[in-house]
DNA sequence: TATTGTTATACTCTATAACTATA
DNA sequence: TATAGTTATAGAGTATAACAATA
């Protein structure tokens, strides 16, 4: 512990010299803080891999969920990801306006919307996969294949309310 | 792999039933995808943890590196936590608007100010670090405190560039 | 010239309410 | 009355540009 010589009532206070080593207390133990800390550093690089692409993951995600699942309802793509639909809407408009999915009347309900890749934009994941397989190793690298299938597991647990002892 | 009997090129294409469970294709394999997941559950947890005090995790983090690091300027708080400074500015504001921290004018340079906690400050952060401490521990208990240090260590590698075999 | 702090602006993500057209 | 989709709005987080005061 850094003795706190400056922590004073003085209206003029000296301040440590500004390349201080800066002592972040409890935060690096904190499990919250090192997980923003890992999904920034892990989406910065999937955001700088999809540059050519202008992707983002929730984008990606939505493409994903579609070709796995074509003809699904917004509402269920939004939920199946836990997006908001009256945030799904502006996202998809976008995929749509350049052609990468779309939107097709459902026979039997007038107001719902099954959702569908275009070709374009089956052959655009096949890139964005590729891709994000590339983003993906370059991670594991640090860890190995067992360093991450643990991490993915604990990752889980803390995902998944299943798991929460308050909830039995 | 599911048959995707309806991904056809008709006008009126029948859709899953609305409770079909949704695919998630490549997902859940993908560390961002579950680090995306894990954080917001743990951020989640967190703000409900606080919601009494009125806290946000930023808010938190500022105040646990004033407590460490008094005095030191907005540059360095900023700096130290990935804030950007122009962030900073109202998240500060409000923090000061509420008498936890404070500015204070630096000797010897005019332009910069110092930031220290407040006595009120003080004794907020110490109720503050005992919820944080329960909400921790609530996670915790899903994986024991090795499961923790591994996890931690796990996410120091994603969060860390040194890591990087691209940089050596 | 460079740095500290600040304001302004914009875009994304999130959250809420309210609306339409259907069911 | 309820549901699918949409619009509008507002709050946070993030990013850039620009500015005043000071170094």
């Amino acid at each position: 512990m850094t003795v706190m010589a400056n922590n004073t009532a003085l209206d003029e206070a000296a301040a440590p010299p500004p390349d201080t080593p800066v002592d972040l207390g409890p935060l690096p133990d904190l499990l919250g803080y090192a997980l923003r800390r890992a999904q920034l550093a892990v989406f910065q690089d999937f955001h700088h891999a999809m540059e050519a692409e202008d992707i983002r993951t929730a984008q990606f995600s939505v493409l994903e969920v579609l070709k796995h699942n074509p003809g699904l309802r917004q509402t269920q793509v939004s939920f199946a990801l836990g997006i908001k639909t009256t945030t799904f809407v502006p996202l998809f408009d976008e995929l749509e306006r350049r052609g990468l999915p779309e939107r097709r009347p459902i026979a039997g309900d007038r107001r719902a919307k099954g959702l569908f890749l275009t070709a374009l934009g089956q052959a655009t994941l096949a890139r964005l996969e590729a891709l994000a397989a590339t983003h993906e190793a370059r991670f594991v690298s640090r860890m190995g294949p067992a360093g991450k299938a643990h991490l993915l597991g604990l990752l889980h647990r803390l995902a998944d309310r299943a798991f929460d002892p308050d909830l039995g």
